[in-house]
DNA sequence: CTTGCTGCAAAGGTTTTGCATTGTT
DNA sequence: AACAATGCAAAACCTTTGCAGCAAG
């Protein structure tokens, strides 16, 4: 993978940021230094970036949102509203012995684990 | 809601299938027996279907896939080529301290935990 | 009966792709 | 100099929506 500056401003964006973008306010976002670059540029670098762990993509909603801070990998997701928090591991892991019910003032109605990877004939 | 026979029907085949079908697999299926059914209504009953948790939404890929089995929420998905396996709750819950590493043959590489719900707001 | 649900077709929004060009390595 | 990455535009794809007719409660 080339490091370009595409890649470099996507990435840098996503590590400052706390607010889960998705691809196109990412656009929007790096548009603003590279004026010249393409949503389909955004598209694939996300992709690139994602495959290879640098940052995480995240499906909810419409569209998929993109989180840099790749070590929180749990989330409250809104059923409502569409709302994405970040919650600690620590806190993720009692949680997840006794839900369902409550956690930072959130109603909490399901629970999923996702484990992403590669299947045995991939491997 | 009303009970419907295109309701019956979706959650029927849901029910009855291990697949995590994608909203046009089962379309796909219940059209053979409700032929005039419309994929417009597939996708409006899977989605107030699983909005009152009678089914689970799992987005992934590029559609969404749907299980009605809804007391495994835990799930391996392969980053290459996109399968999807069900994982049980004890055995999730015992890696989910241990990630990443190996789990039934796959190469784990991450670890995301979802809790859906309702925010402050919204609740 | 009432009101939510359906089927159809069209629209909406996100993501992908073909191709010529650019720019890293 | 090679070849991956880019920008543009078009296409593909999944999902939603407007509306008139239908059917469950």
């Amino acid at each position: 993978m080339r490091m370009t500056n595409q890649k470099v401003a996507i990435l840098n964006y996503l590590k400052g940021v706390y607010t889960h973008p998705t691809a196109e306010e990412v656009y929007r976002y790096v548009h603003k230094t590279l004026p010249r670059i393409s949503r389909a540029t955004v598209f694939r670098n996300l992709k690139q970036l994602s495959t290879r762990n640098d940052i995480i993509e995240i499906k909810t909603g419409n569209a998929s949102r993109y989180d840099g801070r790749i070590r929180i990998h749990q989330h409250l997701i809104c059923k409502k509203c569409g709302a994405l928090e970040d919650v600690s591991n620590a806190r993720a892991r009692k949680f997840a012995m006794h839900s369902p019910g409550t956690m930072r003032g959130w109603k909490v109605i399901s629970t999923a684990i996702t484990y992403q990877g590669l299947c045995a004939k991939c491997k």
